[in-house]
DNA sequence: TCTGGGGTCCTAGGACCC
DNA sequence: TCTGGGGTCCTAGGACCC
């Protein structure tokens, strides 16, 4: 049976929020009519545009790029910080309202949905929901999306991704060749700036070309990732809606920091804070994990990361952290300027699943699980930064706690 | 010149076992 | 002197997404 699906995607969310906002607290600008961008904090060293107003675009701003050059490009650039607290609050306005169509609704990010319409359409088309989607965003919640029409995820995405903003577009079989294989390849989803070198390497540089490549010539020279993109060219995606929400597969926080730090201990106070953080996250999650992970990156942005998988799975603080130190301690040369600095754990399963060793549960143990309760409750009461371990020396602001995980 | 932070998935090589 | 071939697990790194 032929699926029905749509993709909705706000247009420059965060700076179109962060005008919404701003308005409601009484600003006179709207700053999507202005030159202006949300962007990361430069004496943060976490200068990247986040997004951009029509204006920026038209200055030939782009996204994830340096605040430094968009402002070169736009002498009168304004620029706003991000608020997720914010972006969250939008982002669930929009959920609710396409909840009235279907239930079976992907959030694919803050700001992207997919939407499964197949068992819900009775006499009404599907592009004909899509434009009533459109029109309701815009005149109920102030901000405009594009949506996406097509009979799968993929094309769905693609269709969306077409002239913006306030937009509808459909991508139907029949349109493949005159709507998508038009394009150059680098449009395509997934094909990113490693591969598009490569495939016009290959004299391939639109998506229609990308189609008509013997498929077996991509898989030999990409493997798996040519099989995708030789299907994805060709309009293929049986990849189902996800509208069940899944557990997270590996938790993680990292920090650039302001200045590089060289001193190892001061590295190890900032891992306390990083693996505080994402602790209270993998217990509120009621998980526990089995493999940490520390990541590195230099001054030269040289990335290391080094892995230990543990003979028993855990959610405690003091084991994860004592691992976590000494992946530190294997990997850290002595002297190397350090500008971020991550931990994650990942080989998630949940508390409930988790058969319990005989020799696992000691005393000590159970006393450390309700130390780390004990700190959990705090912290839900008082906010995150009533209480930590790691507050010797203000290491803490640089930790962001996710709001999400707050639910 | 300056380059975020949160994820997911894949690959390749080495260790180890039968 | 010549030294298999699979399979699984673990680790480091890369590519991509928003």
């Amino acid at each position: 049976m032929e699926r029905q699906i749509l993709h909705v995607d706000v247009n420059n969310a965060f700076l179109s929020w962060t005008a919404l906002d701003m308005i409601k607290n009484g600003s006179e600008v709207d700053i999507r009519e202005i030159p202006a961008v949300i962007g990361g904090d430069e004496s943060k060293r976490s200068g990247i545009v986040l997004a951009k107003s029509m204006k920026a675009k038209e200055c030939g701003i782009k996204t994830a790029e340096t605040i430094y050059q968009a402002r070169l490009k736009c002498p009168g650039l304004k620029i706003f910080p991000s608020n997720f607290k914010v972006y969250r609050e939008y982002s669930n306005r929009l959920y609710q309202l396409l909840l009235e169509y279907t239930d079976k609704i992907e959030r694919f990010s803050i700001d992207e949905c997919f939407l499964d319409m197949t068992h819900y359409l009775m006499k009404d088309t599907l592009l004909n929901k899509g434009r009533e989607i459109n029109r309701r965003v815009r005149e109920e919640l102030g901000f405009t999306v594009n949506v996406g029409v097509a009979h799968n995820k993929l094309l769905a995405k693609m269709a969306s991704d077409f002239k913006k903003p306030d937009r509808i577009h459909t991508l139907f079989e029949n349109e493949i060749p005159s709507k998508m294989w038009v394009l150059p390849i680098s449009e395509l989803f997934m094909l990113g700036k490693r591969t598009v070198p490569k495939l016009y390497n290959m004299q391939i540089r639109t998506i229609g070309e990308l189609a008509k490549t013997n498929k077996k010539v991509l898989e030999d020279k990409f493997g798996k990732h040519g099989t995708m993109m030789w299907e994805y060219a060709n309009g293929i995606d049986n990849s189902e809606v996800k509208y069940m929400p899944e557990k997270p597969k590996g938790i993680g926080n990292s920090v650039t920091l302001p200045e590089d730090i060289s001193d190892i201990e001061k590295l190890e106070e900032i891992l306390l804070a990083l693996t505080e953080q994402v602790t209270y996250r993998l217990r509120r999650h009621k998980m526990l994990a089995r493999v940490v992970n520390v990541q590195l990156r230099n001054k030269d942005f040289v990335d290391t990361s080094h892995q230990r998988k543990l003979p028993n799975a855990t959610a405690s603080t003091k084991e994860i952290l004592e691992v976590a130190k000494g992946l530190l301690e294997q990997m850290y040369r002595k002297g190397t300027p350090i500008r971020l600095i991550g931990v994650r754990v990942d080989d998630l399963t949940d508390k409930e699943e988790m058969q319990i060793s005989l020799f696992q549960n000691q005393v000590k143990n159970k006393k450390q699980e309700k130390l780390d309760k004990t700190i959990d409750e705090l912290k839900q009461k008082y906010g995150y930064n009533f209480i930590t371990r790691a507050g010797k020396m203000g290491v803490e602001d640089l930790i962001k706690f996710r709001k999400e995980d707050e639910k």
